[in-house]
RNA sequence: GGUUCCUUAGCUCAACUGGAUAGAGCAACUCCCUUCUAAGGAGUAGGUUUCAGGUUCGAGUCCUGAAGGAAUCACCA
């Protein structure tokens, strides 16, 4: 790669210059802006104490040293400590050369490295929701982008199955079911089971109210509302083994996993591997016994267990109750040395909301505290709420953007858009029907992963996600010009090997940026994965397919007369597409050939 | 109240981890389809990067403080 052999030959030139041996990855090069000439640009500000000389006299010696010295370096120019490199014309010809015989992430070693993504978790009483589509697509494309840098992965999915909250909707179910299934009621399992837990909040609201007007206190009302009483029963019973509760919990959750499986099938989510919280949700106790024999937590008079934080700013944490029952933290404790045992990884990534960003970062001190190997890999990758104009989504009030109405209102959309335009007439159905998801869920999925995950974002029902402009459309629309493109070059048996456009010296600049682009990619793929930041990615789709844009606008491809040139314009368009494809692989987002 | 996070154009977001004159899209306005897909391209306008200090060759980015917003501080999960 370019960047590599560059710093090479700073390295040299220091050393040549001023006896310094720089280390390599301290060697660090920035695009150079527009207004000036050159490709790279070299920051000579730091190394003032190393050569004894102003930055500019630096810029300008090390400038003269390799344009004398390396070949690809044709040019140089100097603004205040800037050092501008003019490259060669041919390198970048050369460049795309190699990115035609083999793409660039294909020269990606494999690591050495286990990696565990969770993501998803989702609650059965709660159907999928535009919140939870933020994280389904984040942990997905995280997933796919280390596994890109060469890691292996392993995406697991920690269903919330059991608890309080499970039995207020199995609950209201005995009450007002009337033994009833989805099928019964032609709705998916998801939101039937989901609409029963709202009841039971219209239930719960009932009674307290008439426990209010009763004269109860709010806030005693709330804790004594029988129904509520009779869930936490419940909970017990179930904790107990009853059959019947037991065999309803089964049949309901059934429903809601039909429904889960459906949405995630309609939004091309995948996992390797499911954990149930209740069969994890005993773990954990022997490690607070482990803990209190290290000496890692600590217990008070009534027997329950707690870990003293406040050297690390923190509280002190309750880890185990005092009637030896489990809190949430313990039986996290317990599933991530399951984990471990499960799928032995040097990286675990937990995608979950900033709400528990407290949380997380006691789980991780906790097990660092016990000495867990695997402690120092652990990363909460924290998202931001999705709001709505009027506030927060609750699944309790169902204030939600639903997840699979939305994707259907995003196909109708689609559906529309491409009427209008008119392309795809031949289509059959089946064709034409994959081409609407592909570009809902293209457009969905890059609307929700082009933020940087820890800022909140706001989604206004109201105003559309765009097909227009920034949009997944848009890299998708490109995508299907370029293969256009190619199926012409092909039916017109035009070559763009690499033979049939290697002797060109000169290039247009708009294609010059775009090859340098096309050669950055790994640097953003390297980025991105370092940074669990499928952001990165996108935005990089989008200057890429903004860069292959405006080439297309400005250059005729098949009106070119020079044959050399022509063969380097598709071999250009198809290195793009080939890297538009690879690239939203990493988001979910597919690429359609017409559209 | 403590802690953590956020604040960039009217709106939604970028900014290669401290680099040069802060960039896109939407909305508004001008142009460009008898030439490869106009779901596109070129342009105009829009900024004291919330505010006040500091660090240094250089700060949207780092440090201190203030203002506004969010989350959390449960023997819920």
């Amino acid at each position: 790669m370019i960047l590599q052999q560059l710093q090479k030959e700073i390295q040299n030139a220091f050393q040549a210059l001023f006896n310094h041996t720089l280390p390599l990855e301290k060697i660090d090069f920035q695009q150079t802006r527009k207004e000036f000439e050159g490709s790279y640009t070299f920051v000579t500000f730091p190394y003032g104490k190393i050569t004894g000389k102003r930055p500019d006299e630096t810029a300008t010696i090390l400038g003269e040293f390799l344009k004398e010295n390396v070949a690809i370096i044709k040019n140089f120019n100097v603004v205040k400590g800037f050092l501008n490199l003019v490259l060669e014309q041919s390198v970048w010809v050369k460049t795309l050369a190699n990115l035609n015989n083999k793409p660039v992430w294909q020269n990606i070693k494999k690591k050495d490295e286990k990696v565990m993504v969770e993501y998803s978790s989702p609650n059965t009483n709660k159907p999928l929701h535009l919140g939870h589509l933020r994280n389904n697509f984040l942990g997905y494309s995280v997933s796919e982008i280390m596994a890109a840098n060469g890691s292996e992965v392993m995406k697991v999915n920690l269903v919330n199955d059991r608890g309080v909250h499970i039995c207020k909707s199995m609950l209201a179910y005995q009450r007002h079911g009337n033994g009833k299934t989805p099928q019964d009621l032609g709705i998916k399992g998801d939101k039937m089971v989901g609409d029963f837990y709202v009841k039971f909040n219209d239930l719960f609201k009932a009674e307290v109210n008439q426990l209010v007007e009763a004269g109860t206190e709010q806030k005693r009302a709330e804790k004594e509302a029988p129904i509520l009483k009779e869930a936490q029963q419940m909970l017990l019973k179930w904790e107990q083994g009853d059959k019947e509760i037991t065999d309803l919990w089964k049949k309901m959750n059934g429903w809601v996993y039909e429904g889960f499986d459906e949405t995630y099938k309609s939004i091309g989510v995948k996992f390797d591997k499911f954990y149930y919280e209740s069969n994890t949700y005993l773990l954990g106790k022997d490690i607070i016994e482990e803990g209190l024999e290290k000496g890692v937590f600590f217990k008070k008079e009534d027997g329950s267990v707690w870990i003293d934080l406040k050297d690390e700013k923190l509280d002190e944490k309750l880890v185990l109750r005092a009637d030896g029952t489990s809190v949430y933290i313990t039986q996290d404790i317990g599933t991530a040395d399951l984990k471990y045992r499960d799928f032995p990884m040097q990286k675990s990534v937990y995608v979950v909301g900033n709400e528990q960003d407290y949380h997380f970062k006691v789980l991780f001190l906790i097990l660092k505290k016990l000495g867990r190997s695997y402690s120092d890999g652990m990363h909460h990758l924290s998202y931001g709420m999705v709001e709505l104009p009027d506030g927060k989504m609750k699944s309790r009030e169902g204030t939600v953007v639903d997840a699979d109405e939305l994707v259907n209102d995003m196909i109708k959309m689609a559906k529309e858009r491409t009427g209008e335009v008119g392309k795809i007439d031949d289509f059959s159905e089946q064709e034409a029907e994959n081409l609407y998801r592909m570009l809902a869920l293209g457009a969905l999925k890059y609307y929700l992963l082009r933020v940087e995950p820890k800022k909140k974002m706001l989604f206004n029902p109201a105003d559309s996600i765009d097909f227009q402009g920034n949009s997944g459309v848009y890299l998708q629309y490109t995508h299907a010009k370029i293969c256009a493109i190619l199926r012409k070059a092909n039916s017109d048996n035009i070559s763009h090997k690499s033979d049939s456009f290697e002797s060109l010296t000169a290039l247009e600049s708009t294609e010059e940026d775009l090859i340098r682009l096309l050669s950055d990619y790994p640097i953003y793929l390297n980025e991105a994965a370092q940074n669990y930041a499928p952001s990165s990615i996108a935005n990089y789709m989008y200057d890429l397919a903004k860069q292959y844009s405006k080439l297309y606008a400005e250059l005729s491809i098949f009106g070119e007369e020079n044959e050399s040139k022509k063969s380097l314009r598709i071999a250009l368009s198809d290195a793009t597409a080939k890297t538009l494809k690879h690239a939203g692989k990493l988001l979910g987002i597919e690429m359609p050939e017409r559209m």
